[in-house]
DNA sequence: TTGAAAGCGATACCAC
DNA sequence: GTGGTATCGCTTTCAA
């Protein structure tokens, strides 16, 4: 079977027996409130044009148009990790968001490499974004300063980075720490913990402040203490073991377990010794597992505010796109949500 | 601060004194196995017109680019349901690899509507995308069937329709399904059960014959046993209670979750019934939880070969756009992965 | 209200 | 090896 020719706006101008500015006028008018559309062109040849349009099947070749106008409806979004379930979500939903705003949306991960995210911002800069959505990774600030080279509005979300010319949209993890060890204290919990990992990853470093806030707060400040344990997942493991086994010696009655990896592990250790949640102990973690959902009763976990990250993320970007920002609405700061 | 002018392959030509032909030749050219560039350019010349490039900050404008050659150079991926760790996992494998084939990807998710879908089709075919990898969804057949009139190789993953034309990377649902079943028989097991929805999902029903087959072949055919449940989960939940109250009081050695939902509500309702994994009753689920690994001993499962799935679904898009596929090259039937 | 024509930045063809 | 230039399909003046 044959396939068809690439229909043009030469085509339907020509069917239509009008000039090819008239079609893109038509083509490109938006619909008024009125049903009409707002552009200088007779309304039965609008019709008409509209009608040949669909009869040939037109399609809008955007690589013209973009190349015409410098305008490509096109926002980037880099992350670190596609195959995570939080950026998979939040990438969702900036997705749903930008398409109802008439944008297609480019994702891309850098899976935590340098070079890679170097070339990814190449290559949406040769697409002609009119933005950047981006989740920083190591490495990636010299590469993000040369956006404002470009005047691209660029929005940074999940991890900061310096910049006064970013848009930037994060979550106060001082606060969701605090929050965390303030819910096991009100249950009457005293000998409150935490796990964290020994690099400094700046979330999980406000995490712990805003624990040791809490507990200075309620005068258990020698009460006190964080398990700081290898990224290494080969280590980690025998680490947090022994540190649960010491725990439950210490008889500590609340953990915190900042992320759900730290958690999955920390299972595992606390099935190993008998330290039974809801029993000895009482846990909040953070982001999302079925696991939570599954224990009896559900572990209190705190996640991210996805959609309102994306929401505030994209309309960010618009206005950095219209104009002026003033400095605090560039930078905004949400707040996390628990769930019991 | 102010920002660049957009450097255009001209700025180039002029600072280093050639034409913009060269300038095109060095920058498209590929780097042979020796390191020398193939193409009919003196290699001082080459050297120079790189090294300007680089100074200038050059980026390829891909717009410009695509209108000439009608090339994109660009993927799109339209998936059902980007927040699905599944989804995201194959597409982070396709990204990979078309990444190191020199290829973009775009990714969309259709949210399993048909009109958005058409939508999403026609921004691939403005976007001029070489190939498209699509995960149908209900009602997208007859917006898929004209591909064929765009030419645009395209490659059915996840759930089938019908079509000569396209290629298609499936898994073995039969095949698991017997895989599942045969597992808890071999460990003696006899009255082996499961749980599908009522609403007919071709690879639900394709894993449920598979479980029957198995039975048949054991001598167990009248252990056979599908409950049916609503999609749902407000029915869902209450059904599923019932059917493990009544699982027990029959002294149901087995149990086949096939999805990760259905496997969550199980856990639940298996709980709530006293229900013991491992003791009275054995277990084989699918997809990926934290939950089967956790449990003890882990849960055995079925997963899809994701990365075997983005990458034939990658060679074979590229296979169709070099030309001619015989029908058994399109048709790939994949074989799923046992996890212990 | 309509249309002719000038480009956007690259590639591709052809001549040298 | 090198360079001039038509051209891709569209948007955007500008003039009628």
């Amino acid at each position: 079977m044959g396939y068809m020719k690439k229909v043009t706006i030469r085509d339907v101008a020509k069917e239509a027996g009008v000039s090819v500015t008239l079609v893109s006028f038509v083509l490109n008018a938006k619909v008024g409130e009125d049903g009409q559309l707002d552009c200088p062109v007779n309304p039965n040849t609008a019709a008409r044009v509209l009608y040949v349009a669909q009869k040939l099947g037109y399609k809008r070749n955007n690589a013209a148009a973009s190349l015409r106008s410098g305008r490509s409806h096109t926002l980037a979004v880099i992350i670190t990790d596609i195959a995570s379930p939080f950026f998979a979500e939040m990438c969702r939903n900036i997705e749903n968001i930008a398409y109802k705003a008439g944008y297609t949306v480019i994702f891309a991960s850098s899976d935590e490499s340098a070079p890679k995210f170097s070339q990814l911002i190449d290559a949406m800069i040769g697409y002609n974004v009119e933005g950047l959505i981006v989740a920083p990774c190591p490495g990636s600030e010299p590469i993000l300063e040369r956006m404002q080279f470009y005047n691209i509005p660029t929005v940074i979300v999940d991890r900061d980075v310096p910049g006064d010319y970013f848009g930037r949209v994060l979550v106060d993890n001082v606060h969701s720490g605090r929050q965390a060890a303030e819910y096991l204290i009100n249950e009457g919990r005293k000998k409150v913990e935490m796990l964290s990992y020994s690099l400094d990853i700046q979330s999980l470093v406000d995490r712990v402040s805003g624990y040791e806030n809490a507990m200075k707060a309620a005068g258990l400040e020698d009460n006190i203490n964080v398990h700081k344990i290898s990224s290494s997942s080969s280590n980690a493991e025998a680490e947090v073991l022994e540190i649960m086994k010491d725990a439950k010696a210490r008889g500590v009655e609340g953990f915190i377990f900042p992320s759900k990896r730290m958690a999955i592990l920390a299972f595992s250790a606390m099935h190993a010794v008998g330290m039974e949640y809801n029993k000895e102990v009482d846990l909040v973690c953070f982001d999302e597992s079925d696991v939570y959902n599954l224990s009896e009763p559900a572990i209190p976990h705190i996640v991210q505010p996805l959609n309102e990250i994306a929401l505030r993320s994209f309309d960010l970007f618009q206005k950095m796109l219209r104009g002026n920002v003033s400095p605090e609405e560039k930078n905004i700061l949400l707040k996390t949500d628990f769930i019991k």
